[in-house]
DNA sequence: AAATATTTTTAGACAAACCTAAAAAATATT
DNA sequence: AATATTTTTTAGGTTTGTCTAAAAATATTT
């Protein structure tokens, strides 16, 4: 597999990103994203096309092509164990964790890579919550969000706690959540950002927003 | 502390690494070590003297200012902390951790590395036996190399034994050799690189290239 | 369907980091 | 000391990735 420069695959990373809401991506969509001008994504755009990375047709916008998709998948990969590393080995907080990987994911030794894996114990999902592609690229299509972040009415299984404290172990067995558990928001007040939820046939129950913020889930998207 | 592009970095290691056998560095030596042409040479020197990381003087070879050491031990100390990460934690062997510290050791967060040497245990020494500047830029001056690569009649002190075999620990036993033990390297024998050495008081002695390779020792520079 | 507004592309410029070929300076040889 | 050789610098050019300003295409209003 061919190496790209960083500035090329910032842009694919953040194309990936961008159609996966979308389903094709704009030049000012990607401008605003990648903080650059309009003029530069074009640039960069034909550029790609001819490294047939991107299906791109002027003025109607732009999208990854398999390969492309094959590239955007291994820089998350090595974005995504990085920052498990860092949070993980390193002790670096949650939010910390992404502005280093941002960098550390471009240095592409592939063996670098599969042995960080390895040393890791091969994990699934990044400080995020959000799934690590594997070494043939593959990828949980489930996404790992807390509660907050859940969409409403959306079925999901519980899957991390992140806090394991007593207090919190009392809490979540005296409301019957559990990994495992599977659940659905049913409404959030936007007051305290407290939830309602509702556990199989049970009638719902309402968390608080300190509480949902440790609760992961996941869902098919 | 400013921030450096990754050429900038690889210049600046480069001059350091030479400028400790000879006093000053050409530019011709400059461009052999980083493989580029002398007029890029010419061209960055002038850069790195703007920025006061150099003294040079057209046509009368370069050294570091004191501010340029600071940023090599800076680089060094990445380099060599990627290093012992790779073979120690990754399992890479010696020979290939270079070329992916090469890389590594341009992700210039500080706190990454602070918490990288700290999770390593404040390794003094990189898999080649290389000393690491700690976090304020001293490093040790004294180099630990193996016996083949040790100055001839340079007083040094055995520091460490790569092989630990039964066999090996015998043949150490018979000469008398072992952590600690002060020696000086009185020939190289070229045919087979054998090695002739003087334990203190003691005749000559004659080691083998093979037992050689696997006996660290220290010396000042 | 025209007119207007927005988005996107093109044209041309610039900095960083490299190159080749020619000129200048330093060094070595006679 | 004059000449020849080697080293270093300068001059000018290329590629990558960015930018601004103008032009072209598309989308939205009236
Ligand atoms: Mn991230
Ligand atoms: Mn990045
Ligand atoms: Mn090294
Ligand atoms: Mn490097």
């Amino acid at each position: 597999m061919l190496n790209y420069s960083t500035s090329e695959e910032n842009y694919i990373k953040a194309i990936f990103h961008l159609q996966h809401t979308d389903g094709t991506v704009t030049t000012n969509e990607l401008a605003a994203e990648l903080k650059t001008k309009p003029a530069s994504i074009t640039d960069m755009m034909k550029k790609l096309k001819t490294k047939k990375l991107v299906h791109y047709q002027a003025y109607h916008g732009f999208r990854l092509s398999p390969d492309g998709k094959k590239v955007a998948l291994g820089i998350i990969r090595r974005h995504r164990l990085w920052e498990y590393f860092l949070a993980e080995k390193l002790k670096f907080s949650w939010e910390e964790v992404h502005a280093v990987a941002e960098d550390l994911e471009h240095v592409s030794s592939k063996k670098l890579i599969d042995k960080l894996d390895e040393f890791l114990g091969f994990p699934r999902f990044d400080p995020h919550g959000d799934p690590i592609p594997d070494m043939h690229g593959r990828i949980e299509t489930s996404r790992q969000v807390c509660l907050q972040d859940l969409p409403l009415n959306k079925p999901a299984v519980v899957s991390h706690v992140s806090d394991q404290s007593n207090e919190m172990l009392e809490l979540l067995g005296h409301k019957k959540i559990g990994i495992g558990t599977r659940l659905e928001v049913k409404r959030k007040f936007n007051f305290d950002n407290s939830l309602e939820i509702k556990i199989r046939q049970q009638s719902p129950i309402n968390i608080s927003e300190q509480l949902s913020k440790n609760i992961f889930a996941k869902y098919d998207e």
